[in-house]
DNA sequence: AAAACGGGGGC
DNA sequence: GCCCCAGTTTT
C-alpha cells in the first residue's frame, strides 16, 4: 500500500464521516441493542437496496417487534409489509421459520454466539456479525461489500469474496476498531466511495487507491 | 434497453 | 468454485 498506513485512513474517515449524511447507518443505529431487529432487518436488506429495506421494516415491525408475536403473523401479512424488498416471499418464509426456531429451540432469545447464529437458514457471516456487533456490542467484524469494496479499493487488502476479507481483517485489523469498522466504511461507501461513480476527486485518501472496477469518476 | 446493485444457499 | 435467487436504480 502507498501513501497511508490503516491508522492514518481511519483517522482520516472518522474526520470525513462527521459531515455526511448516512441513511443505512441510521436504520442500524435504531435497531442498535435490539439484536431481533436487528437480524430481522439483516434478512430483508439481502440484495436489497438500503433506501427500499428501511420503510419495509418499519411496516413489519408495526405488526410486531418479537418472535413470539411475529411467528402469528400469516405469511401474506409478512408479505405485504415488507414489499418490495428483493426476494420478498421468501423472506417471509425464512422469517416465519426463523421466528418459530428461536421460540422453540432459544426460549425466543437472539443467541449471542457467531456459530449458533449460522445455523439459521437466511444467515451468513454478515448477518451474524452483525446481530453481534450491533445486537449485543461484542466484538466483530461484518463485512459486507462496502466495506469488501472499499478495503479492496483503497488497497489495504486484496481479497475476492467479503468471508476472505473478514479472515483477512480479523489477522490483520487492531481489535479497536473492530466494532466502528463497518459504520465507518458504510458511511464512506455511500458518500464517497460508492459502489458506481464515486467522487474520487473529494476522497483524501484517494492518492493511495488502486480504483479497481470503477469505470465513472468524479 | 441493459447493466449494476446486495448475501446466502445449494450443488 | 459456480450459478441461481427478485426487484429497483443507474447508465
Amino acid at each position: 500500500m502507498n501513501g497511508f498506513d490503516i491508522h492514518s485512513v481511519i483517522a482520516i474517515l472518522r474526520q470525513e464521516v462527521r459531515q455526511w449524511q448516512s441513511p443505512a447507518v441510521t436504520i442500524v443505529s435504531q435497531r442498535e441493542g435490539d439484536p431481533f431487529k436487528v437480524l430481522i432487518s439483516c434478512i430483508l436488506s439481502l440484495r436489497t437496496q438500503d433506501t427500499t429495506t428501511s420503510p419495509a421494516s418499519e411496516r413489519l415491525f408495526a405488526l410486531a417487534t418479537t418472535p413470539d408475536t411475529m411467528m402469528l403473523l400469516s405469511k401474506d401479512e409478512i408479505e405485504a409489509a415488507i414489499y418490495p424488498v428483493g426476494f420478498y416471499r421468501n423472506k417471509a418464509g425464512q422469517i416465519i421459520d426463523i421466528c418459530r426456531q428461536l421460540v422453540a429451540d432459544y426460549d425466543g432469545k437472539v443467541p449471542e454466539e457467531i456459530d449458533q447464529l449460522l445455523m439459521f437458514k437466511g444467515v451468513g457471516r454478515k448477518t451474524a456479525n452483525l446481530v453481534v456487533t450491533l445486537g449485543y456490542g461484542k466484538p466483530g467484524i461484518c463485512v459486507d461489500t462496502h466495506v469488501h469494496r472499499i478495503c479492496n479499493r483503497w488497497g489495504y487488502i486484496a481479497t475476492r469474496t467479503p468471508d476472505e476479507t473478514e479472515k483477512v481483517l480479523r489477522q490483520c485489523l487492531p481489535s479497536e476498531y473492530w466494532l466502528g469498522i463497518n459504520d465507518l466504511l458504510v458511511t464512506f461507501g455511500q458518500n464517497l466511495c460508492r459502489p458506481l461513480s464515486p467522487y474520487c476527486s473529494r476522497c483524501r485518501i484517494a492518492v493511495s487507491c488502486k480504483k479497481l472496477g470503477v469505470s465513472s469518476f468524479r
